[in-house]
RNA sequence: GGGCCGGUAGUUCAGUGGAAGAAUGCCGCCCUCGCACGGCGGAGGUCCCGGGUUCAAAUCCCGGCCGGUCCA
């Protein structure tokens, strides 16, 4: 962290009423406040809570704090901004909205975008995953959901809105006037910030223990090390909603404050009862110092409230432990309501993990509370109470609902094959912490389930405190942050020598039907060529690139590749340019091109049909479009079934025949995403004020910087050609549009064709003479066994007459067929009826002969040894163990010799 | 995306280089007035795929595919 600066915090504001600035004696925090008495920063955990006894306003719910929040700010000129999704769609670096200025990252931080409003004000709902273990423990401190109220003002090197003076002017107005806080018990603590590459000052707002807002400035971005002072310098405030509810109704807890009716119902349903007022109050005022990862603090906190409750440690442990793991419940039941109502689809990889970790927490304490509960249940509890506040939680209630009992099925599908396991390793009769990492690493199962699994046997598992961060030192470092994807196929000095020209000019764009074009040539690198415009549409956007040919000083080059840096399209040509002219003229190869502007359209028509079957968190996860096929992979948890994919198909091309136009837009990107929202972004977030939008009417609307056709009649049909799942929780869709159905309804006529020929049958009886082929082939087996049975009685006869050498009957044969498989099925059968037996197979090929031989039970010679000997003897090689061996001798070799040297060799 | 685990009969799985197995389900018969139980018999296999090592690979090695699981 930096060394602060004390003048960065020095306000006018300050001055003006008479704060001092003090430093706390725990923490050594400098702060400022009107009270002469205040010796800490009022901060936990350098105190205690104790702002139960500080009036305020009467009990806010966290909607009532929310909207006093907006109203109080929108009456001070700040205009009201409506959430986003708690999924940061738009960002290509992060899985989660982690805070309300993740909202405005990177568009308008960067300055490349105005922001939708200035100055603004928003209550952003946020989750964050780093503490989801001491959700519960600490009544309320920590929760992976919380609402950030916040104000934001942008200020420009042009343009400056309003600064430090102002903001903590609001905050103290705000919590004095509208909070009814008394002014002299409140604490603006100095501190650092630093977050996302950025950094700033900011104060910590505190009363009576509890934090209620950072007031950030953001001013510098950190580059190597170094703070480099950003044009752009952005108010970034944080009000927790939450804490203003749990600080105006004065709840022990936070989650009484928070869930209220709906923490009693909990506690009904799961039978949870409520632990005494007394003990409640302790931990409330314990909980501030309360360090849940330290077991010693645990204990401590226990012990204190054992202190001074009178109830012993184990009553209060007990109480508390069952009420932390109902408070976690709460808490991720809401968070998973959120998660899921914003369209996230529980996965193995990216945010679908994050869901599905919050799920499985959430069923391990369910488990642990009490059986046959469904969390699908609780959730539903969470919309029913949140709904109002956001809508896409009952909107999407029967996804929510159904994707959960999906994930409750898995996990007691994993739990089943966890405590198969774990009963295995009871035999033992220990278990070791090997056991425990391995059994939780690599099959999922908690080692609180193996524990509890293993008690039943009496045997006593030791789960060390420190579990979970030993499983985390053996993976490597946390993937939160997305990975970028997306490299052209140029070298780089192509790239490099590309980004020296101006923007070029897009006629595709401009007339997506038009075939030939003229333009001027400005620059030549090899085979490479660069245009002041072109109609050759360059990969991307998940459309592949144009081809067609050029005329360069009458010399005609084919064009084989197209690409895009940054704004740049740069053509390759079949062999290098030779000479340089001027005027250029180009023709793109239509037919390629209509096939790929109909895949194009096509998965926008395909996108719009699978969010009506399969519902709203169908989001676009990869797609390709070639000539040949389209191709969509979207989120979606389960395989659709036939009929579900049949009416995608028949929706889509219902749209079709209904000639719907499609609307090519260029709108103001605030503007569009109001009127869209962040659908538009299913290939990727485009880094521009102005998007290009592409809206099939009252259909499906995409920010697109693809081809497409300007009607849906003009896709003339859409076939579903696969469907698979290509990872958990990811759908693969391919098809063909166009005139290329007709193309891949050929190709399955040959198929059945050639199937025909094959079968030798006419056109159009295929499937009776598949039948009937099958028939005979199981008649023909049937004959195959009693042949072989016959063939079988006849050497079980020969056997009879077989040599008998010390005691031992010697018999070689040959096998109907040369097959080893048969050969050791006969084996097998003689010598189990026959003691005494010593049999050998003869199988002959190759200028080779190989062995196998097999003896009966009474038969006392390792036949291992045995054709060692012979191998050696025949210039063979083999082996064998006991009443089984084989070899492999070069050339052939006799039966009566074989006969002779075994008899020798006894 | 990375680590770990797995893929054998319809299903659940055993099988550490030497003749592919068990349980369950399925079919038939016996027992019974009938059912359940029980008894006897039977069908059921691309040991995920492809290479390699070996006289011999489900087993060992390499590559791939699929599934599971974890990722402060």
């Amino acid at each position: 962290m930096v060394r602060l600066n004390p003048e960065d915090y020095r306000l006018e504001f300050f001055k003006e009423n008479g704060f001092q600035r003090k430093k706390c004696k725990i923490g050594k925090e400098d702060f400022w406040t009107l009270n002469q008495d205040f010796d800490t920063c009022q901060d936990a955990p350098d105190t205690e809570y104790w702002f139960d006894k500080i009036s305020s306003i009467d009990g806010l719910s966290v909607r009532e704090a929310r909207e006093k929040f907006i109203k109080f700010f929108e009456k001070n000129g700040h205009t009201p901004i409506k959430p986003r999704p708690v999924v940061a769609r738009w960002r290509e670096d992060l899985y989660l909205t982690i805070a309300s200025i993740v909202d405005f990252q990177p568009h308008v931080t960067s300055g490349l975008v105005p922001p939708p409003a200035n100055p603004l004000v928003i209550s952003q709902p946020s989750i964050r995953l780093e503490d989801i273990d001491n959700v519960g423990l600490t009544i309320g401190r920590h929760l992976t959901t919380f609402e950030m109220a916040a104000h934001h003002a942008f200020n420009y090197p042009d343009k400056k809105v309003y600064w430090k003076e102002e903001t903590v002017r609001y905050a103290y107005e705000f919590f004095t006037k509208e909070l009814k806080i008394p002014g002299d018990l409140l604490v603006f603590k100095e501190s650092w910030w630093e977050g996302g590459g950025n950094a700033g000052p900011c104060f910590e707002v505190t009363v009576g223990g509890l934090e209620l807002a950072t007031l950030v400035f953001m001013m510098y971005k950190i580059d190597n090390g170094n703070y480099v002072e950003l044009p752009l310098k952005i108010v970034d405030t944080g009000y927790g909603v939450e804490r203003m509810a749990w600080f105006t109704q004065k709840t022990p807890t936070a989650f009484k404050a928070i869930f209220g009716d709906t923490l009693d119902e909990y506690r009904k349903i799961l039978g949870v009862k409520q632990p005494p007022e007394k003990i409640l109050w302790e931990a409330f005022r314990a909980a501030g110092r309360l360090e849940p990862e330290n077991p010693e603090s645990v204990k401590e906190f226990y012990e204190r409230i054992s202190k001074n409750t009178g109830f012993t440690f184990d009553e209060v442990k007990n109480y508390m432990e069952l009420d932390a793991r109902l408070y976690s419940l709460l808490d991720h039941s809401r968070t998973i309501s959120l998660m899921l109502g914003d369209g996230i689809v529980p996965s193995n990889t990216g945010e679908g993990y994050l869901a599905r970790l919050v799920i499985r927490r959430a069923l391990k304490q369910l488990m642990f509370i009490k059986e046959n509960v469904s969390l699908a249940d609780l959730v539903d509890m969470q919309i029913k109470l949140w709904g109002r506040d956001f809508p896409q939680l009952i909107d999407n209630r029967s996804y929510i609902i159904d994707a959960i009992i999906d994930e409750e099925k898995k996990f007691k599908e994993t739990l089943n094959r966890g405590i198969k396991l774990t009963s295995k390793s009871l035999k033992s009769g220990s278990i070791s912490l090997d056991d425990l990492i391995k059994f939780y690493d690599s099959y999922g199962i908690p080692p609180e389930i193996i524990a509890s699994e293993a008690k039943k046997n009496n045997i006593n598992v030791e789960i060390p405190i420190n579990f979970y961060s030993i499983i985390a030192s053996r993976h490597k470092a946390p993937s939160t942050v997305r990975k970028i994807e997306e490299k052209s196929g140029l070298p780089d000095e192509i790239v490099s020598w590309t980004r020296t020209f101006k923007q070029t000019n897009l006629l595709f764009h401009q007339n997506p039907y038009a075939k030939s074009f003229t333009a001027k040539l400005l620059g030549v690198k090899g085979k490479y060529f660069i245009l002041d415009s072109t109609l050759f549409y360059p990969t991307g956007g998940g459309q592949i690139n144009d081809m067609g040919r050029v005329s360069i000083c009458n010399k005609e080059y084919k064009v084989i590749d197209v690409e895009k840096v940054d704004n740049v399209v740069v053509h390759k040509a079949d062999k290098e340019i030779e000479d340089i002219c001027e005027d250029v003229y180009g023709e793109i190869d239509w037919i390629r091109r209509y096939r790929l502007m109909r895949h194009h359209t096509g998965t926008h028509l395909l996108m719009g049909a699978l969010r009506r079957v399969l519902g709203d968190h169908v989001w676009q996860a990869g797609a390709e479009k070639t000539p040949e096929k389209g191709r969509l992979d979207v989120t979606h948890y389960k395989l659709p079934s036939k009929e579900e994919i049949n009416e995608i198909e028949r929706l889509a091309n219902k749209v079709i025949d209904e000639r719907r136009p499609i609307n090519h837009l260029y709108m103001n990107r605030t503007d569009a995403e109001n009127k869209y929202g962040f659908r538009l972004y299913q290939g990727g977030v485009p880094m521009t004020p102005t998007i290009r939008v592409i809206d099939i009417e009252n259909w499906d609307t995409q920010a697109c910087f693809g081809t497409h056709l300007t009607n849906t009649g003009e896709i003339g049909g859409l076939k579903i050609t696969k469907v698979e799942k290509i990872q958990d929780g990811i759908i693969r869709f391919e098809f063909v549009a166009g005139t290329r159905v007709p193309e891949e309804m050929e190709k399955e006529e040959d198929k059945i064709e050639e199937i025909g020929k094959i079968l030798g049958s006419k056109q159009g009886e295929e499937l009776q003479r598949a039948k009937a082929l099958k028939e005979e082939n199981e008649e023909l087996n049937n004959k195959i066994k009693s042949y072989r049975k016959m063939w079988e009685e006849g050497v079980e006869n020969s056997i009879n007459n077989a040599p008998i050498i010390k005691n031992v009957k010697i018999a070689f044969i040959k096998p109907l067929e040369n097959d080893i498989s048969y050969a050791r099925e006969i084996l097998k059968k003689l010598t189990s009826k026959n003691d005494n037996l010593l049999i050998g197979v003869i199988l002959e090929y190759d200028n080779k002969t190989q062995i196998e031989i097999a003896s009966g039970k009474n038969v006392k010679i390792d036949l291992g040894e045995l054709s060692k000997a012979i191998s050696n003897r025949f210039n063979g090689s083999g082996g064998g163990k006991g009443s089984y061996a084989s070899l492999i001798i070069n050339g052939k070799i006799s039966e009566e010799k074989l006969l002779s040297t075994i008899k020798e060799l006894l």
